[in-house]
DNA sequence: GCTGATGTTGCACGGAGTGCAAGTTTGCAC
DNA sequence: GTGCAAACTTGCACTCCGTGCAACATCAGC
């Protein structure tokens, strides 16, 4: 996964991006959302205030941004899924394969911080309703036949990015923090029954 | 539905209210998003700045106001649906209710207004993200045996959110702010086809 | 009318977010 | 390595946001 084609550039800006994030999640833990400034942020960080809003506009997407980047991952898997699987298989394989200690735990503590703070959660939602777009335009890239009409992709990819974000909340409500391998088999375990519920036309 | 038991008081608020969000819409239209300040929509409105904001945090809450609106009037429908209907059948009974001239001008308006401007579109998305926490809330009052699991009632309701999201957006894409009579028997078709998709398992 | 409660307004202040014009670091060709 | 252009960082200045506070206006109830 191109591990070593980064180039001192793109390196110094992962370094700064990340720097910034672990700034702003450390704060957050420490001072509570709105205890602090965006000149806080930047100063620990080591870098310049003006510097921050290169990267960021709000220190809100500052926060939410591990949540993009889990999301983002999500859709590169599932455009390697084969074409011809069908649709809900892909995504429980995609949603499976990404309930993995490494990849969930910065976008875990980015929720756990955010809970209950709007302006952080708008961000979070918006990172969902991206995903949900994109979905929407990988299965067209699928469906070259031009089969599926717009109403049933859409309300497809929103159904998966809600059941996917319904088991995700039970599961950071019921385990907050804990991403043991125990922890982390039952949200596999949710993820697996918020999709069959979907499969089954939430029939009781 | 209590309509003349308002006292001068909330006649007054309800109108200061109404002033702020017809003046923002305006300005939106007239200058498009961004293109004045707070201080604007306060002239416009007749109103002070500092009353602005005893009534919103930001011009963008105020834009999103009517999705907020028409969410709510939705809640309140759902709760006087028989405790005994499916829950899907409910939402869809529900849902059709609201294609309805009056109620969805002002939410179209809003979201022709907002429609690819990040910083409105998150707080529509909280609009529904709010909804779908009351429609949980809604189907546990419902449940009172308890027989319905937190996972199968927040992936429920936020399918069905997402298939009525899916439904409207198809819609407004379709029809760009024509709310004749044969453009909402268009909605109420998707809407209904969108549910049915989901009632089958997204089934092809 | 009097009175408390509720709303509105102006003022002041800290902080957000951005354009601009430096200065600094990196990539690349010679 | 020297030089140059592109990319990145930084400080500065500016507008606007959002809120606490205190004074003023309006409304409900007696």
């Amino acid at each position: 996964m191109t591990p070593e084609t980064l180039s001192r550039r793109e390196q110094n800006k992962a370094a700064t991006r990340d720097a910034i994030v672990s700034a702003v999640l450390s704060l957050a833990r420490e001072r509570g959302l709105g205890g602090f400034t965006v000149e806080d942020i930047a100063d620990s960080a080591g870098v310049s205030r003006r510097t921050f809003f290169n990267y960021f506009t709000s220190p809100e997407e500052a926060i939410a941004a591990p949540t993009f980047g889990f999301l983002d991952r999500a859709l590169e898997q599932l455009r390697d899924r084969p074409p011809g699987e069908p649709l809900l298989e892909s995504a429980l394989t995609v949603i499976l394969g990404l309930a993995d200690n490494e990849l969930i735990a910065p976008m875990a503590e980015s929720f756990l911080v955010a809970h209950g703070h709007d302006p952080v959660t708008r961000y979070q939602l918006q990172a969902f309703e991206e995903c949900g777009e994109k979905i929407v335009a990988a299965i067209r890239e699928r469906d070259e036949a031009g089969t599926l009409d717009d109403l049933y992709v859409q309300a497809l990819a929103g159904s998966v990015i809600s059941c996917g974000k319904a088991a995700l909340e039970v599961w950071l409500a019921e385990a907050r923090g804990d991403l043991s391998p125990s922890s982390l088999t039952r949200l596999r375990e949710l993820l697996t029954a918020a999709i069959t519920h979907l499969k089954a036309g939430f029939a009781q």
